[in-house]
DNA sequence: TCTGGGGTCCTAGGACCC
DNA sequence: TCTGGGGTCCTAGGACCC
């Protein structure tokens, strides 16, 4: 058996765990910059505010129905998962940590009643995290994603449900939208639906040949998982990144090359220190800036460029060079831009790096500076220790009008209960 | 006025080689 | 009227996930 234990509503639920005055008011979380709408509390969901909808498109219900609002607050989610994950991994032989708020846990050779473990491990969640979750039982990850769904669509379940034999799993299957089956998106939905396919079991009943050829080995896999074949294996380290990303929307338009280059030194820096965490080193670096493409009454540009590293690196001030570098060579004067983003490829494990004769940077110091960099910037915050480069951010920082604060992560934000 | 960020995998097609 | 064939590698683009 494999269960699916996910979240419920999750960025909405940290957010209400140090407001209990919120316990049964619809909270919205919003994207970076205060975009779009990304998490809604159940009570939010009921007043019809969709998934993904721009916040500017939502003020009137939010204004009439008094929507608590939250800019995102990354630094707290990810603290509550680590400890959610902590309590689940106590429960299984084997866990997969597959998204910030969800994970597989792998039960294979246990004898338990499914039921019962998943009542157990979402009273324990609850009580020593406060995070309400749901449980899905299956014998393969796909049937497990759609059990969850069932688990957190009908109340009346307690957000556990088990598939355990052949007749719940065709009842599951004929229920099952097929747009709601994890790993068909939109599009192969659109095109199910034109060859009358409208549930997962209409899907397990076309011929294997019939779905390799219109939806390739994705499709096929995802029908085999369905049949109760494994297709999709456990994970159970999480595989080293291939690429690292970090990219961003300004909080107003930028035209300057000054103010871009100081957001994309940044973000070079940010790269390097992921790429530290997962002690890797990249050969290629690349730096995207494009204008906002929703604003069709101005001159667009947009421009990707990659530079292969001589030596792979790690190194901020490296990459901030080349980051540097490269955001010069595509810039244009006279557009203003909306995003830049820089992007490390091609990792390769630090303690593999071959070393190049020709690199005139001292290697073995560099390592010793930024891992004292990245000490003092764990302890004390992101940007305790900067490059001169990095700027102050003041043109080009996040808009985050209403965000919470770090109630687990920063002593000066630890809530009072003195009073 | 306002529209997120960070990943993975697969395939088709072109370049190149023998 | 004719213009090989097969293999590998790389990349861009499209699909998906949360």
């Amino acid at each position: 058996m494999i269960a699916l234990v996910d979240c419920n509503n999750f960025y909405a639920s940290c957010e209400r765990l140090f407001r209990p005055d919120l316990k049964t008011k619809p909270i919205v979380v919003l994207s970076n910059n205060d975009g779009c709408v990304i998490a809604r509390s159940n009570e939010s969901k009921a007043l019809g505010i969709p998934m993904g909808a721009p916040a500017h498109e939502c003020i009137k219900l939010i204004r009439e129905h008094d929507v608590q609002v939250f800019s995102s607050n990354y630094t707290l989610y990810g603290d509550i998962s680590s400890r959610v994950m902590n309590v689940l991994s106590q429960f299984a032989p084997d866990m997969e940590i597959y998204s910030i708020d969800e994970a597989f846990l792998c039960f294979d050779g246990v004898t338990s009643s499914p039921e019962e473990l998943g009542l157990q491990i979402r009273q324990t969640v609850m009580k020593w995290v406060g995070i309400p979750v749901s449980i899905g039982f299956a014998p393969t990850k796909t049937l497990a994603k759609a059990a969850n769904r069932i688990a957190k669509k009908f109340p009346q379940l307690n957000n556990v449900f088990v598939i355990e034999n052949e007749q719940q799993r065709e009842k599951v299957l004929r229920w099952l939208p097929i747009e709601d089956v994890w790993g068909l998106g939109r599009q192969y939905s659109k095109r199910m639906a034109q060859m009358q396919v409208f549930k997962a079991w209409d899907f397990v009943n076309l011929s294997d040949a019939y779905v390799r050829k219109h939806f390739t080995v994705v499709g096929l896999r995802i029908k085999n998982e369905l049949e109760g074949q494994r297709c999709f294996t456990f994970e159970g380290l999480p595989p080293a990144k291939k690429s690292i990303a970090t990219t961003r929307s300004f909080g107003t338009m930028l035209t300057s090359l000054d103010d871009v280059k100081e957001a994309v030194v940044n973000h070079a820096v940010s790269c390097a220190a992921k790429l530290r965490r997962q002690r890797s080193c990249a050969m290629q670096l690349m730096v995207f800036i494009h204008t906002n493409g929703f604003r069709t009454d101005l001159p667009q540009y947009m421009r990707n460029k990659v530079v292969d590293l001589p030596t792979p690196t790690n190194n901020s001030s490296v990459l901030a060079k080349y980051a540097a570098a490269l955001l010069e060579s595509i810039f244009r004067d006279g557009y203003q831009y909306k995003k830049a983003g820089v992007v490390v490829l091609q990792l390769v494990p630090q303690n593999q790096v071959q070393l190049n004769l020709f690199d005139p940077l001292d290697i073995v110091k560099g390592n010793r500076l930024f891992e004292v960099v990245d000490k003092l910037n764990n302890s004390y915050g992101t940007g305790t220790v900067k490059l001169a480069a990095q700027g102050t951010g003041r043109s080009w920082k996040l808009k985050q009008e209403r965000i919470s604060k770090k109630y687990t992560t920063d002593w000066g934000d630890l809530l009072d209960i003195g009073k």
